[in-house]
DNA sequence: TTGCCTCGAGATCA
DNA sequence: CTCGAGGCAA
């Protein structure tokens, strides 16, 4: 049945009231109406949507809720990339942010900056198009992030429909969801009552609540959001200032800090951290800092940004806070090189949010320069997304009895020998894989998402996999089956049989991710595959000697020998053997057959000396891939190879402008 | 490093 | 109901 029109009138004025309220009340915080009006309101929109459904629309107040659980959440892309900020804990750091701003800017005089506090949450990106709320995702990487819409909309400050006016045709908005202390407490509260389990801090409730599959869950969780910035922008023009930026943002019907303020120069800023410092317990909500970004847009684009954070903005973090506690004991855990770690396990004590129990001390060096013992009283400090660390050592509390730290002699878990090579650090078990330890940690390394890629295989079973004596190597993962995997703990036949079919499917994949899977040192996921491309198969690979492994980019001699004595030890050519005849195979390459033609009609020519090669070995890498090389500059050549020192043949290229190659450059050419 | 959520499946109890 | 694994965020 279709909806008379004044039925139509009547909803529609509804809505627009409840949205008006939502604005006054969430986004200016001055409501004008009591709760029991809105509520009243509300339920006859409730009852006139119900009575015709076909008024219904997308952006009803009444829909906030009504989205379905969904079934997985979708990947979004973010077409300006969400960037995180640089931090700096002091005045120093802040000085020193200030006076690298002003050196890029070339300017003397004070730079303005835009200030506001730092709420502790999580950050996110709304789409908005034509106004209204087209999608909301998290940060993800900066890149690719998730989309929970769904939960989003149940966000009351979070207009599903701009209720300002001017806004452009798409607008992405970035700002931060967080939980209100209040709000953090009452729902607490309520959850205590009901014998349900609590949250342990604001912003872990905030960040649980997004990732909800039923949006009826999330809208019960007292979520807030503030806006303070812009993504995606069409149809409107981009203000000369991030202050006008936020102007615009509440005149089109989002809420800003309140707080935001534009200071001038370094002693601006400080004031500014100063005033939000103290003003801290009145606000409602947790921050951990102040956010300074350079407040005119053009200055920002002379600025840029460097990899994941803009140059132009900081967030000067309040100190970390710390509280003291006891070193119960120090462990030495052994990681996949053998690597011993000692691990304070400390007596739990709650600071910056969470209970920290476990806390690294690195290495032997760090616990003589602190001079740890255990017994020992510490101070422990965390700041929001730093690692717990030990700062020091109450020395009045120590007790008689503390002990000093050792450096076991033998590995804790194998027994083999320890040893410390001169000037290093770390200390390391010798066992290699006859040691459980390191055997675990390169299984799991193995089977992880970005190597083999093994579902299933998580940290209990491989556990269980080595102490059984079922595995030994990597390779051995091959040769399980459903009968004796249903043996082990928590594996029944189901599980078995995933496992089996896990690694079965695990087979498939490609060679730089088996040779990342290897776990030879140094060599990452980055280096894997650059070995991949330049000797496409792995029996080059292993046959190289460093000279030509360090041809590959990024290969210094480090890594070369790093890999070179891997593939001399009989027993990694072995698993490596086993591996391949197990039935794990990559998609072929041919980069031998590429690497022949593929600077096949390019003129070199060499000037200068290479750190890596000897000129007659550089002229016969450019020829094993079909190029030429010549012994003086002219028009016909496309290459110039400068090395250390190059002389008079530099500046005729340069005349030229032929294109001139230093050594990593000609490294990233032969390899590509 | 910690905390949170989800999913599948095993373990447990009625 | 509980556990392990996996994924995500700061």
């Amino acid at each position: 049945m279709n909806a008379p029109a004044d039925a139509k009138r009547r909803a529609q004025e509804l809505r627009d009231t409840l949205s008006g309220h939502d604005y006054r009340y969430y986004v200016l915080d001055a409501p004008e109406i009591p709760d029991a009006e809105y509520d009243r309101i509300m339920r006859e929109l409730v009852e006139l949507e119900k009575q015709y459904p076909d008024l219904v629309t997308p952006d009803s107040p009444t829909q906030r809720v009504g989205g379905l659980p969904v079934q997985a959440f979708a990947e979004v892309h973010h077409s300006v990339p969400m960037l995180s900020l640089a931090n700096a804990f002091d005045d120093q750091e802040l000085t020193d942010f200030d006076r690298r701003v002003r050196e890029r800017l070339d300017t003397d005089g004070e730079v303005e900056y835009a200030g506001e506090p730092k709420l502790d949450g999580l950050a996110i990106s709304l789409r908005y198009e034509g106004g209204v709320l087209i999608c909301g995702a998290t940060r993800g990487d900066g890149t690719t992030g998730e989309d929970v819409t769904h939960n989003i909309r149940t966000i009351q400050s979070i207009p599903l429909r701009l209720p300002g006016t001017g806004f452009p045709k798409v607008l992405e908005v970035r700002g931060e969801i967080f939980m209100s202390r209040a709000g953090f407490e009452a729902m607490n509260e309520a959850a205590r009552k009901r014998g349900e389990k609590t949250f342990v801090n604001p912003r872990n409730a905030a960040a649980g609540s997004l990732r909800q599959v039923d949006p009826k869950l999330a809208a019960r969780r007292p979520l807030e959001f503030i806006a303070y910035g812009v993504g995606e922008v069409q149809g409107a023009s981009s203000p000369d200032r991030h202050s006008e930026t936020l102007g615009q943002l509440k005149q089109w019907g989002l809420r800003v800090s309140p707080e935001a303020k534009v200071v001038k120069g370094v002693d601006g800023s400080r004031e500014y951290y100063e005033k939000i410092a103290a003003k801290r317990e009145q606000l409602p909500y947790e921050i951990d800092g102040v956010v300074l970004k350079v407040d005119q847009v053009a200055q920002q684009r002379i600025l840029g940004t460097v990899s994941k954070a803009p140059r132009w903005a900081i967030a000067f973090k309040f100190p970390a806070q710390e509280e003291m506690t006891v070193l119960e004991n120090v462990e030495f855990r052994v990681g996949r090189t053998g690597a011993l770690t000692p691990v304070a396990r400390l007596k739990p004590v709650f600071v910056g949010g969470v209970t920290v129990s476990n806390a690294t001390l690195h290495n032997m060096d760090e616990i003589e320069r602190k001079d740890v013992r255990i017994g020992d009283s510490v101070i422990v400090r965390r700041a929001g997304d730093v690692i717990p660390e030990v700062v020091s050592v109450v020395l009045s509390k120590r007790p008689k009895r503390a002990r000093r730290i050792k450096l076991p002699k033998r590995c804790p878990v194998c027994s083999s020998d320890v040893v410390r090579i001169e000037n290093e650090a770390v200390a390391r078990c010798v066992g290699g894989l006859f040691c459980p330890a390191q055997l675990k940690q390169s299984i799991l390394h193995f089977a992880s998402r970005r190597a083999m890629h093994i579902d299933g295989l998580g940290e209990k079973l491989v556990s269980q996999l080595v102490e059984a004596d079922l595995v030994h190597t990597p390779a051995d993962l091959f040769a399980l089956d459903t009968e004796t995997l249903a043996g082990l703990e928590r594996m029944a036949e189901q599980s078995a049989r995933n496992l089996v079919e896990a690694i079965e499917k695990s087979k498939q994949t490609t060679l730089a991710r088996f040779v990342y899977a290897l776990g030879i040192r140094e060599v990452g996921e980055a280096t894997a595959g650059n070995l991949a491309v330049f000797f496409g198969d792995i029996e080059a690979l292993m046959d190289a000697d460093e000279e030509v492994l360090q041809s590959v980019p990024d290969v210094g001699p480090i890594v070369a020998t790093n890999i070179r004595s891997f593939f001399t030890e009989p027993h990694n050519r072995a698993v490596v053997e086993k591996l391949l005849e197990a039935g794990v195979v990559w998609p072929k390459q041919n980069a031998a057959v590429s690497a022949g033609t593929r600077l096949s009609g390019k003129m070199f020519v060499l000037t200068g000396a290479l750190a890596a090669y000897t000129r007659d070995e550089a002229a016969d890498r450019i020829r094993a891939r079909g190029g030429r090389v010549s012994s003086s500059v002219s028009k016909k050549t496309d290459y110039l190879v400068a090395g250390e020192s190059a002389g008079s043949k530099l500046a005729k290229a340069e005349k030229l402008g032929i294109e001139i190659l230093d050594e990593t450059a000609f490294k990233h050419l032969l390899a590509r």
